[in-house]
RNA sequence: GGUUUCGUGGCCGAGUGGCUAGGCAGCGGUCUGCAAAACCGUCCACAGCGGUUCGACUCCGCUCGAAACCUCCA
């Protein structure tokens, strides 16, 4: 049986077998942040999600190359109604050059995905890097005659392009309901349709960020950079576009058309989109004084924070609900979420300091391959095989992960391993060696590889640590042997107020942290 | 008003036309010097109203409710 994988693509709202284009590539495109705030929430779970699709069409042996752009050219700031750019504005409040803003954010936003455990893509390409590639896409446009300049900036002609493609099929909007849903036409007389947009526009004198063109100096549409970069990036046909559901329409549409337009065909095979992010049932935003960003959470100084959230738990919690559905944030989910990644790492701690299994090929099982292997196989591979619940386990989280990448269906299978686990440690089961090492395999590559969660200690302060706990230990299991339990509890309490909790089994002492 | 996505137990969150999600919390037990952890057992569901069906939480319709985007704009 092969590894077969199954995405939703939202084009057709249904879940299709994936078949790259050009096997074993695979081309992933997701639309990046605009540089011109502090990272928040809603960065991370486009990044988060596509770093799953990411490591597990790795995994698979694909050799992908995943773009992820950088909007440092500035969409406009949406409730400031002054046609101007959130980059610009930004800068002009805080007296800097625009890139210096744009610079800064970014750095902000590759630190912090980071520290999320987020792979970086192979291409981060910026907007401000790409003009020429988008003046040339919007000559393309204008050539094909779906686009016309006026007063030095080009628009996009809906209405035309509609009559011989459809515009909408993506969101499922009809061009007709959006016509007679607009009401006055102020504000943009330029343009000939309202439902046309902008691929390039002129400058208006106070415009600090603008470059030259055949039209004006001006600067990009928003929609034209995404189009642009992916196609230089990742071909004329590549097979994921990927971000977040609020980029349906009009950015993901016009996309669409703009491809159509300019190379006479669609750029993308599978369109996929995360859903929002709610806090405490309600959106996100600036107003509603619930915008919180990762440096907040990392650090619990928002008011509706309890506490600090790391980010693993922050990763954690966002995996336990599948990409496609709305997640939403409380205290009490996220503690939830803690204490679950905490079981789970917990878990595979005692996994491995169980002795290694007799007969075991100690060393012996091949290591996962390396994506960048010049002798893996060409994807697909085959299911595992092997009979039995340990083998059925990893057989269960492949397939949960070829169901549209279902990650929590994935933990709630790595959680049914944590619960044989314990169960060998307390000698209420037994395993065989085989299965002992299959199970480290399944954690090693779920858990670790593919959820991409690690445990947050470094290795240096992790290694002392051991160290100074089996001493420690040692000396309070002589004092629990001559019953001397004063001491014994002295030990254990005081390395409570130090947050190391001491667990006492039946084949000695274990500790944890917190 | 339009488009889209949803509405699951105390909380979060999967899934399915008839068969256990999982985590956190609660309760009862086992273990333990005590504690913690772990293990076993257990309680609490499928927004409401109709319809299809032998049977629906799962399909269809309506109602109520929520979210995103659009209805100004680059």
């Amino acid at each position: 049986m092969d590894n077969t994988l199954f995405i939703h693509n939202t084009l057709t709202r249904k879940k299709e077998h994936f078949e790259p284009i050009n096997p074993p590539f695979a081309g992933m495109y997701v639309c990046g942040p605009t540089v011109y705030g502090d990272p928040h929430l809603g960065h991370a779970r486009p990044a988060i999600t596509f770093d799953l699709v990411f490591r597990y069409l790795l995994h698979l042996g694909y050799k992908v190359r995943y773009v992820r752009n950088i909007t440092d050219v500035g969409h406009l700031v949406a409730d400031l109604d002054e046609g101007e750019d959130k980059i610009a504005v930004k800068a002009r409040v805080e007296q800097l050059e625009p890139m210096e803003i744009a610079q800064y954010y970014a750095d902000r936003y590759f630190v912090y995905m980071d520290s999320l455990n987020v792979k970086r893509p192979s291409i981060e390409p910026r907007a401000s890097g790409h003009i020429i590639e988008q003046v040339l896409m919007i000559k393309q446009i204008l050539d094909s005659g779906y686009a016309y300049e006026e007063n030095g900036s080009v628009y996009f002609d809906v209405e035309k392009y509609s009559k011989t493609y459809e515009y909408g099929k993506l969101s499922g909007r009809v061009l007709d309901d959006q016509i007679s849903n607009t009401r006055a036409l102020e504000g943009q007389e330029e343009k000939r349709h309202p439902a046309d947009f902008a691929l390039w526009k002129k400058a208006q004198p106070e415009h600090i960020m603008r470059w030259p063109s055949p039209w004006s100096d001006g600067f990009p549409g928003w929609h034209i950079e995404c189009s642009a970069m992916s196609t230089k990036y990742l071909g004329n046909y590549f097979d994921i576009h990927g971000g977040g559901m609020d980029l349906l329409f009009p950015h993901h549409e016009s996309e669409i058309a703009q491809c159509q337009a300019a190379i006479g065909h669609e750029s993308v095979k599978y369109w996929l989109h995360n859903n929002m992010i709610t806090i405490q049932g309600q959106k996100m935003g600036k107003s509603l004084g619930n915008f919180i960003t990762l440096e907040e959470f990392f650090t619990g100084s928002h008011r509706l924070l309890q506490q600090a959230y790391s980010p693993m738990t922050i990763r954690f919690f966002m995996l336990q609900a599948h990409y496609r559905s709305t997640l939403d944030f409380s205290n009490e989910a996220l503690q939830a979420a803690e204490k679950g990644l905490k079981k789970l790492l917990a878990g595979y701690a005692t996994l491995e300091k169980m002795p290694s299994p007799p007969n075991s090929l100690a060393g012996g099982m091949p290591s996962p391959p390396t994506p960048l292997d010049p002798y893996l196989p060409s994807p697909p591979t085959p299911l595992p095989g092997g009979e039995g619940r340990i083998p059925d386990l990893q057989r269960s989280c492949y397939s949960a992960m070829n169901d549209d990448f279902n990650s929590p269906i994935v933990i709630a299978n790595l959680f049914e391993g944590v619960r044989i686990i314990n169960s060998v440690a307390d000698k209420k089961e037994t395993i065989s060696g085989a299965d002992q090492i299959l199970l480290k395999e399944i954690f090693d590559t779920f858990l670790f590889d593919i959820l991409g969660l690690k445990e947050e200690k470094s290795n240096d302060q992790r290694e002392m640590l051991d160290n100074l706990m089996q001493l420690i230990l040692s000396i309070r299991q002589k004092s629990r042997e001559t019953k001397d339990w004063g001491t014994s509890d002295q030990i254990r309490d005081t390395l409570q107020k130090l947050h190391i909790t001491v667990k006492d089994g039946k084949d000695g002492s274990s500790w944890e942290t917190e």
